[in-house]
DNA sequence: CACCTTATGACAACGCCGTTGACGCACTGG
DNA sequence: CCAGTGCGTCAACGGCGTTGTCATAAGGTG
């Protein structure tokens, strides 16, 4: 191979493919993004991804070095997406409560990328961009320097964690998916008295409570545990 | 394909494969966590797995419908282990504590296979027992039971949650990690107070905190909340 | 012990996948 | 308008999960 990965924008000579197309860094990326959010997260590979494009899978590596450095891209845009759409109001826990939410949201509409990016550390300007931003606002709550940085670390990696977690899940081929589903309802909810006391006591809710991201809830007693703390450390 | 796949109890012929190994389902989950922990999570396919057990891969398609149903295998055997050595105390909150704190534990023992296996419902003996297990301690502790199956819902997630999110960190290749650290503290050491306010006022205090899990700090605000959740029951 | 049934391991094949090297077309700089 | 080369295409490789078929040994039955 000529070992020719090349920015976008020195790219020197755009030839369009045999069906027509003009090929970018851009394009490939959007295209991919869409492919996830039409087919499903199983539907990324390069092949169909060539397909979807009209060109040969192969041109993908004129752009990409291979499949893992293309995810990283389309990681990129999102975090860059999420942020741009992201707006402070003053008040700590709202601002908090909706960064979170949508950071989750925003990730588990492409999990793919999802699950490879959480755990990385990207240290390129939007991820700075965020620190600072969530720093500001448990400061500026009131909260002294140490327990800032704890809560801010707390609160990071909950959301990261949650967010690959859910996205997991949602990676899962849809005959997993919704095996795991059905082993809530019937066999958890099945299970007797006498053996399982605590599950049949409580089955109806388990099988409501399993089908949804906890989320919300984990984020929401973060919260209050730590507007706790702040009363505290006023008092 | 005859499509049996059957419960190991109930096997009638074990014949041994032309190396002489005897196939059994305790002995293929055993040999999956082996070359997971020895060659990492990428080494567990189907074709190698039969290869380390001295069969034809397509032998275990006798013992597992598909890669999937073996996976659930070895996540519940990991859960196994984990219960297999932890004991009630009887107060509520130390036993959630040492509970969570051993998963979390145990799982980065096994970084590999907690990464593969963190997000699956297996539905098998040793997870149905510590759904058993949290839910009694849960209501055992006075929580009502819509309250109680929240706070099983958000304490469960979140400590698989954490555990697959820094088992992930072990998992990246050593080099890569210690860049991405370097990386990291340079960029953040660099910020200056005119653009980043806050990284600069905390810049100690942040790298001392991001060097270590947020796993006990989470849980510590999380059982905080469930405390004054349950105070506020009970009054 | 001999026989029959059948569970189970082996084999070969299918259709995917990511990736690469060789090739040659068409675009761009001169 | 020519030359050089950037980049899309083609073909192939090796690996993957999975399945249909076959053969053989285990184990019940007499």
């Amino acid at each position: 191979m000529s070992e020719r990965v090349v920015a976008d924008g020195e790219r020197r000579r755009r030839r369009p493919t045999k069906r027509g197309t003009v090929l970018s860094e851009e394009l490939i990326v959007e295209t991919a993004l869409r492919l996830i959010g039409e087919h499903g997260a199983a539907a990324l590979t390069v092949r169909r991804l060539g397909t979807a494009l009209g060109a040969d899978p192969s041109a993908l590596y004129r752009y990409f070095h291979d499949t893992d450095d293309l995810l990283l891209a389309v990681a990129d845009e999102l975090i860059g997406r999420t942020l741009r759409s992201w707006r402070a109001t003053g008040e700590w826990r709202a601002d908090l409560r909706s960064l979170g939410l949508r950071i989750h949201a925003d990730y588990q509409a492409h999990p793919q990328a999802a699950v490879l990016t959480c755990t990385r550390v990207t240290g390129r300007v939007h991820e700075m961009r965020s620190v600072e931003t969530i720093l500001g606002i448990l400061r500026g709550a009131g909260f002294p320097d140490a327990e800032a940085v704890r809560i801010y670390h707390v609160f990071v990696d909950q959301t990261l964690a949650f967010a690959a977690l859910d996205a997991t899940v949602l990676t899962l081929p849809r005959e997993s998916r919704t095996l795991e589903e059905r082993t809530w309802r019937e066999r958890y909810a099945r299970l007797g008295p006498d053996t399982h006391p605590q599950v049949a006591a409580t089955a109806p809710i388990l099988v409501a409570e399993m089908g949804r991201s906890a989320y919300p809830a984990a984020l929401e007693m973060m919260l209050a545990a730590a507007e706790a703390r702040l009363r505290h450390v006023r008092a």
